[in-house]
RNA sequence: GCGCCCAUAGCUCAACCGGAUAGAGCAACGGCCUUCUAAGCCGUGGGUUGCAGGUUCAAGUCCUGCUGGGCGCGCCA
């Protein structure tokens, strides 16, 4: 479903949005030299080097040792074979035949048949007077132009606070919306509810139990209740009448512990209050609240069943209503209805997803954790037995591995039912909220990920984030100095002085602003998040080995000011690459 | 038993649709503040990328088979 993709490296002939920008060549360098190298394959096809129909897949690297130049091809090696001769003798042929340019400085073959490129210094400083000019915008694309993106994620069921792993839920999900919404998606933020059910119906169970002063191990309490002491808050502020307010319902306790329908009503309000807390301290924001209970309430779970039996991928047997999911890639057929007439829970979730596809979501990307991966499947094959058009394959799914939560060097085992439990409140006031955002999404999804409170805590200072915000406090602390100093940055003259700019560490650091856009442009591509976290710290590794190297508040003031203009367009990125995270970029630290 | 995810430095993790000498942080050791924030910088040590095959000019990355771990396999959600 992703419309415009970017290749990892550029290839020519590929849709690619910079290709677009070929006027701007000297701001994208590698659709830039992946485009003259296209010419000079079409040159030495006229020699007879290549065959006439030859098209090779023209790929342009970031290097990653310097010496390597700027930007590398592998195309010789990889047109070898076409051209009947060795990798290195056609590099030299390849070089020979590059067209003029005054972006590059140095074509030079290199290892087994690599040319690397050398950027000219104006080629290499161009980038920085246009992130000066784009400020806040400078990293966002059109890619998705503008098309509808449903991202729903955490998804909590309002039986209890939200926990660690529904913290990394809500920071990988969170930011895949900032990334997609950077990307020029239209995207809307969700969140569904599950209060319909089993659980909800233990949920009131355990509150009522609780409002008459039983405790998880007296006589009476009920069997699968929820034994933690949230529960007793909630069945304290119901008796005491209080009122609560969730998104757009408003509930107050009836303090009649015999009510059990008015206690299901205010508890879900009540947690689902909580939660909205939790999230409103995490810096998450939904656009919409989805409920389950809805979809009973307007008939969608009985026409979702209505349908699937009128396309007769259903049986009865046992009892129960089947569908036929095994039709469409499962290992089993699914119970849908149950012998005592109620549904199983992928039904509503069929459902759903049906309204989700209604609603006019082309794109749909589900964030889970992987505990609930064989729902996909199930998902999947009852959209597809809906036969209404759905691609196979659709929703997408970023599946979130589990958290494992280390406290006074021990695991703690996480149990909803045994009260024990390491909220997402509990992390954010310890820890605080930048660091547990940035913790929780600077690795791969598919990575497990153990957080370790303790060493959290008491290691705060020595947390990442501290790292990428302290580079961006210090570049404000510059700009206070030149200030106070009487030696303000003069930007125009700054912008014409950006040749000056040669030391080892300002090659370094243009070289990472640079990627920036391409940088932001495959997290979102690839839905990775942490690809962002991954570039800030290289990016602040650059920025605090220039600050250490080179002084910038000289008395040279064409120097002073090339040196302030570099350090205010890193200050952008670094700013723009923590909205993206959700981080604040402090200007004193 | 079947399915999904994973296995990289002592620990936590990266590695750009396969590319050059596999990189950071933490931990260890040695240097750098009369000068823009030392929450920083520079340097040293640390690896058979779980094992065995295969594909390729080139494999941590792709394929197959093992081993080890997490999760799932309910008429729970």
């Amino acid at each position: 479903m992703i419309i415009a993709s970017l290749t990892r490296s550029v290839t020519v002939g590929f849709s690619c949005p910079f290709l677009l920008l070929q006027a701007k060549a000297s701001l994208f360098m590698k659709p830039f030299i992946a485009e003259i190298l296209s010419q000079t394959v079409d040159r030495l096809k006229a020699e007879a080097v290549f065959p006439a129909d030859f098209n090779p897949r023209i790929m342009v690297d970031n290097t990653k040792d310097k010496r390597h130049g700027d930007l590398a091809t592998n195309l010789a090696m990889v047109s070898a074979k076409a051209a009947g001769m060795p990798p290195r003798d056609l590099a030299e042929r390849l070089i020979q035949a590059l067209p003029e340019t005054d972006q590059i400085s140095k074509a030079e073959i290199a290892g087994p048949g690599f040319i690397n490129f050398f950027l000219s210094s104006s080629a290499q400083t161009a980038i920085v007077p246009e992130i000066l000019k784009q400020a806040a915008q400078f990293g966002r694309s059109q890619t998705g132009a503008g098309q509808k993106v449903q991202v729903e994620f955490v998804s909590a069921n309002p039986t209890g606070p939200l926990h660690v792993g529904h913290g990394r839920g809500a920071a990988v999900g969170d930011c895949l919306c900032r990334l997609l919404e950077a990307t020029g998606w239209d995207v809307t933020a969700e969140f569904y509810y599950n209060d319909a059910g089993q659980q909800i119906a233990n949920l009131a169970l355990s509150v009522q139990a609780r409002a008459k002063g039983l405790g998880p191990d007296d006589q009476g309490w009920p069997e699968d209740g929820y034994r933690g002491d949230y529960i007793q808050d909630v069945a304290r502020s119901y008796m005491a009448g209080e009122t609560v307010k969730a998104d757009d319902i408003e509930v107050t306790g009836a303090a009649d512990a015999d009510d059990l329908e008015s206690i299901r009503r205010f508890a879900v309000a009540f947690l689902r209050h909580e939660q909205d807390q939790d999230l409103k301290a995490f810096d998450v924001g939904f656009d919409v609240f989805f409920l389950e209970s809805s979809l009973y309430d307007e008939g969608k779970v009985e026409e979702t069943v209505q349908r699937l039996i009128a396309q007769g991928h259903t049986y009865e047997q046992d009892g129960a209503l089947w569908l036929r999911t095994t039709d469409f890639g499962d290992d089993k057929d699914r119970v849908m209805r149950k012998k005592d007439g109620g549904y199983t829970y992928f039904v509503p979730d069929v459902a759903y997803h049906l309204n989700k596809w209604q609603r006019g979501f082309k794109r749909v990307i589900d964030e889970q954790g992987a505990d609930h991966h064989s729902t996909i499947t199930r998902v999947r094959a009852g959209l597809q037995a809906l036969d209404v058009d759905i691609p196979e394959g659709w929703p997408d799914y970023v599946l979130h591995q589990m958290v494992t939560v280390m406290r006074g060097g021990e695991e703690v085992k996480l149990s909803k039912r045994a009260g024990s439990y390491v909220t997402l409140r509990d992390l954010i006031n310890e820890v605080g909220r930048d660091a547990t955002r940035y913790f929780l999404a600077a690795r791969a999804a598919t990575s497990q990920l153990t957080f370790d409170i303790d060493l959290a805590r008491s290691q705060s200072n020595e947390n990442p984030v501290y790292y990428i915000q302290y580079a961006h406090a210090r570049l404000c602390s510059v700009a206070r100095q030149a200030n106070e100093k009487d030696m303000p940055w003069d930007r125009d003259a700054g912008e014409a002085a950006l040749t000056l700019l040669v030391h080892e560490q300002e090659q370094a650091l243009l070289n990472q602003l640079a990627r920036y856009p391409e940088v932001v442009e495959l997290a979102a591509r690839d839905l990775e998040p942490h690809q962002i976290a991954q570039y800030l710290r290289d990016l602040a590794a650059a920025m605090h080995a220039w600050y250490n190297a080179c002084p910038f508040l000289v008395e040279e003031a064409s120097l002073r000011n090339a040196r302030l203009t570099l350090a205010m367009a890193t200050r952008q990125v670094l700013a723009n690459g923590m909205s993206l995270l959700g981080v604040t970029a402090p200007e004193e630290m």
